[in-house]
DNA sequence: AATAAAATTTAGATTAGTCTAAATTTATTA
DNA sequence: TAATAAATTTAGACTAATCTAAATTTTATT
């Protein structure tokens, strides 16, 4: 069907469309690690396929069925980052390298199995939604620690930065998906947060409380 | 580490490896659906990774490294196959294909949780034996139902062809994995058995007792 | 609006894996 | 053992995906 270099750029393409209306070259190819100009060439391609719109110079969108196909690749991603979290105890910060691998497994088939094996799950290790098998994606919008005031309080729901070692950080701080936690204080002079747990207080820098995401 | 197309080459040499000493140039290109140039040229490739031993005209054996790296492809094959069939519930002939992709997601700790997860199973479903996560494989020597003669029994435990057409026509007839068999007569003229099962008879042709592996 | 800077595309190469057709080596057989 | 057939390798070409360097277009700034 799709090659597997196909699959990353729609995928790519996917995520940078959900913070700006058109996807730039640049953007691209900082997020897939690769040049410019080899980027303009999958471009092409993929616009040749109906893809994607590609206008010269003005970025890209995807088509309808670009998006289905990166959808899909999502839905793969995070049902098998699930499994490998829930059936196999990996740990959150470990399991996305081996997604990126498996999200290319091909059958449809398997991950609808794999869905129902698990009991249709919601929400992957980091929060985020899994679409359905009709490609249907729930969009709850989440804001950052950073947004909220003093005395205000929220649930952990996500995080903007998927890198281990933020991860491990948070994991470490007891500050992990479904946690309740409440401002206690922010510091003038830097901004930095207090937050209070059920059974802990600590403290967050202002980059970390932009990189994690609740509900209210 | 090695590419995709490295790994089923040294797959490939490893099953052949065992009906005969020395793998030639033509037996890897039907297997793997490819031009006799096509595999001397990765044969030269593999040769220069010191995976296998090549000597133009004189066909190949593999390395100990190259073994190895051919047993653990065959070890997550098996142990996907398992998956598949014990956890997803997929038939015995509906997991080769998947396998075949899935074989080659690289973590080494992923397949270790997985033979955790499932039990650490001794064969996959077809009867062929799992390599541990040491690279042991077990080699149970099994005989055609051709070989055996009348009121001679066994227990089906493998099969030679592997292909859905085939599996598909066993699981009709009920000689699956597990059952035992007698047989109750050979016709003179084409040589086909006839087998008696647990609550049924059924008769098959020599091409298929050739075919289907049991134990004594 | 002209110029400078940034972003993007084009041109030309490279590597992995494959192919066809031709050449070479090995095996068979008369 | 010489001719013939079969197996294998070599030569040259192609596609996918990438790269560097140069050219072009767009955007920002005087
Ligand atoms: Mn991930
Ligand atoms: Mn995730
Ligand atoms: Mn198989
Ligand atoms: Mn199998």
């Amino acid at each position: 069907m799709n090659t597997l270099a196909e699959e990353n750029y729609l995928k790519s393409i996917y995520h940078l469309s959900l913070n700006a209306e058109n996807v730039s070259t640049n953007q691209l190819a900082a997020l897939l690690n690769t040049k410019a100009s080899s980027v303009t060439d999958m471009l092409k391609k993929l616009a040749d396929k109906e893809l994607i719109n590609y206008t010269p110079y003005q970025g890209v969108t995807l088509t309808p069925p670009g998006e289905k196909i990166a959808i899909n690749i999502i839905r793969k991603h995070r049902l098998w980052e699930f499994f490998l979290v829930e059936k196999l105890n990996f740990k959150w910060d470990e399991v996305h390298e081996m997604a990126e691998e498996m999200e290319h497994i091909s059958s449809n088939e398997l991950i609808d199995r794999l869905d129902k094996f698990m009991g249709y799950p919601k929400y992957d290790p980091h929060g985020d939604p899994i679409p359905d098998c009709d490609g249907k994606i729930k969009v709850h919008d989440l804001k950052p620690v950073s947004a909220i005031e003093i005395n205000e309080s929220g649930i952990i729901c996500g995080v903007r930065d998927h890198s281990a070692g933020f991860l491990q950080y948070l994991e470490k701080q007891g500050l992990t998906i479904g946690k309740k936690i409440k401002v206690e204080d922010i510091i003038e002079f830097d901004r930095s947060m207090v937050l209070q747990l059920e059974t802990k207080t600590v403290q967050i820098s202002r980059e970390v409380a932009n990189n994690l995401l609740i509900t209210l």
